[in-house]
RNA sequence: GUUCUAGUAGCUCAGUCGGAUAGAGCGAUAGCCUCCUAAGCUGUAGGUCGGAGGUUCAAUUCCUCUCUAGAACGCCA
């Protein structure tokens, strides 16, 4: 379906041309005066230039061809050259009319594209923390965004499951439970048994594990070593990471289900273990890989960089691989299972250059093939006051738990939840107001966490828009059904109203634009502005006192129509409506 | 040291393929509930868009330099 801003485009574009202007000088935008005018093109500056005529003179040109067009309601220069464009309340209807018939809201259905979004990227054996929570909360926005404009789109978490961390765990557990039967040369999985874990012990082992590595190099070695041999399947490590894995999982799916991040598929590194030696042979049949310093590793430079990019390691000197590995042999697999035209990453923004050396390697050895789009939709980290990542005042690490936990019990404590809220609601409003929260900055850069702000019933937040869709509900139930049922639009009444058709009937552009830029925070900002003028719309006017029958119609119609746009916009965002509150 | 990213209202952030008077939320301040949910609505104040040059009819947006902050820079992920 075309949007307002095509159809309007075309018209201008037309009419250029009708006077002789050849280009595209007909791009109309929303207009940066919405006092003057609700579309404005600039063209005329730019034939002006290559013309070498008055800006002015050549809009007057294009108007006067235009000028009784019916879709106008007024169309007209201003100042030096600038053409501002209103549009008829009956296109506008007419227009209305054709996005909601369309169960996607004009939303233009691209359905031969696969997108492959990467996001969790959590270790295993690691509770998550708060640094989890952006690539989660953004990563699912962004699968449902692509999946709003009709695409399939994939849903990998792609856990930390094979790498060091798995051996430090592992080395930490040598050294406490010396008697386990898995360290064992002798261990035999079809006969011994593992030890059954729990885990909070888990989650308190990694920490320590950790930091006793950078303290003390003997346990770090150690720790490299146990994870060579876990990658070459030593038995007992084996069957005991099978365990840490299994009791993770479980843990970390509880916290994703909170927030509402669901993932089609649970792989990890390891599951791409099958595909690094045909990794291996594709970059040998290349030529690519050759020996560095004891590593094998893979030239990734080009010739305008600016800067040296270091060759990418494939395989460490001591054999063991890396996570450049993991992750080339993973974009096999990832080809071979979707044929995906786009695999996104949506990844902590200081692992650009990592991604830059994987993405470039993989297209010298046509993992993908050259149209596919590798990106590395870079999230920003989430800073507490002093402009660092977020810490809590112990200077600890918040876990994800915990800080879900706190905002719910602050939105609970809100007076105006004594009467209305139960405690689903809560927990709705509070997952809310953090996916709101998080999703309204753009998704690349830090942002300043202020819990207070976070939780504060007030102003730009997804508690307001959920207040909102709550009032829309209410009056919807309080209205007889027929009336609802034969709601319809038979005219606009103010500018408000005109204001919310214009708002709705540009959907398409703002997903578009969501989609194109992997940022969600487009969708945030113009679902808060239907918001309010919602909001407007319910001050100025009661609708179920309104007698003018015609006028009721149209209003319930029109709140209808509002809700649906909504609706469709916190589902791409990833938050849940609520009924009442 | 090199490269990248950022610097916009008191605070937290949008915006920018160059366009007309730079936006929002919070905070400050003045109002609005006998009426569909006041977690709401309306108004006011608050800015030389880090600084200096340049390109242009037009620069917060592009280019150069500079200051400040953060990040990355081969065997962690």
């Amino acid at each position: 379906m075309k949007t307002i801003i095509d159809i309007l485009t075309a018209k201008l574009n037309d009419a250029f041309k009708t006077n002789n202007y050849e280009g595209p000088f007909g791009t109309v935008n929303i207009s940066s005066r919405p006092d003057l005018c609700q579309f404005q093109c600039n063209g005329s500056f730019a034939a002006a230039k290559i013309y070498k005529k008055a800006p002015f003179v050549i809009a007057e040109e294009v108007v006067s061809t235009l000028v009784n067009d019916a879709i106008f309601k007024n169309i007209q220069v201003e100042k030096p050259g600038f053409i501002n464009i209103n549009i008829s309340d009956d296109y506008l209807i007419a227009i209305l009319k054709e996005v909601t018939s369309d169960p996607h809201m004009g939303i233009t259905q691209i359905t031969d594209e696969t997108i492959v979004i990467d996001y969790g990227g959590a270790n295993v054996a690691k509770p998550l923390h708060i640094g989890h929570l952006r690539t989660a909360i953004i990563g699912e926005s962004l699968k449902r965004i692509a999946r709003s404009t009709g695409r399939t789109a994939v849903g990998d978490v792609h856990l930390g499951d094979w790498g060091l961390p798995m051996g430090l765990v592992i080395a930490e557990m040598t050294e406490r439970y010396p008697d386990w039967k898995c360290f064992s040369e002798s261990f035999d999985p079809n006969v011994d048994k593992i030890a059954t874990l729990d885990v909070n012990t888990l989650n308190e082992i990694y920490p320590f594990a950790s930091k006793k590595s950078s303290q003390n190099e003997d346990f770090k070695l150690k720790a490299q070593n146990i994870t060579a041999k876990l990658q070459n399947h030593h038995p007992g490590y084996y069957a005991l990471w099978q365990e840490i894995i299994k009791i993770s999982k479980i843990d970390m799916k509880k916290s994703y289900d909170r927030l509402n991040v669901e993932f089609d598929y649970w792989y990890g590194e390891y599951d791409s273990e099958d595909y690094i030696p045909e990794l291996i042979e594709v970059l040998n049949d290349n030529n690519l890989l050759y020996e560095s310093n004891g590593a094998m590793v893979v030239d990734v430079k080009e010739d305008n960089d600016k800067v040296d990019i270091p060759p990418i390691i494939i395989k460490k000197s001591n054999n063991a691989n890396v996570y450049a590995t993991t992750d080339l042999a993973t974009i096999i697999q990832r080809e071979k299972y979707f044929h995906p035209n786009g695999i996104w990453y949506v990844v902590d923004s200081r692992q650009s250059l990592h991604f830059n050396q994987v993405f470039r390697c993989a297209k010298k050895a046509g993992l993908v093939p050259q149209t596919t789009k590798l990106i590395h939709a870079a999230n920003g980290t989430i800073n507490g006051s002093d402009g660092k990542p977020y810490k809590t005042r112990e200077g600890g690490i918040m876990q994800l738990s915990t800080f879900i936990d706190i905002i719910i019990e602050t939105i609970s404590k809100n007076p105006n939840n004594e009467i209305n809220c139960d405690n689903d609601i809560n927990k709705k409003l509070a997952i809310a107001a953090i996916k709101f929260g998080d999703l309204i900055n753009h998704r690349s850069k830090d942002y300043i966490f202020d819990i207070d702000k976070f939780t504060s019933p007030e102003g730009k937040t997804g508690v307001y828009i959920l207040y909102m869709l709550a009032r829309m509900n209410s009056i919807i139930k309080k209205l007889d059904e027929e009336k609802v049922n034969n709601a319809m639009l038979y005219n606009i009444y103010s500018d408000t109203e005109r204001d919310i058709i214009l708002n709705v009937i540009q959907l398409n552009d703002v997903f578009t634009k969501s989609f194109n830029e992997q940022a969600p925070n487009y969708i945030c900002e113009n679902l808060y502005q239907l918001s309010v003028l919602f909001s407007k719309f319910y001050h100025d006017n009661h609708i179920i006192k309104e007698a003018d029958i015609q006028k009721q119609l149209s209003w319930i119609k029109l709140i209808l129509i509002i809700r649906e746009a909504i609706l469709k916009q916190l589902y791409a965002l990833g938050i849940e409506a609520v009924e009442a509150m």
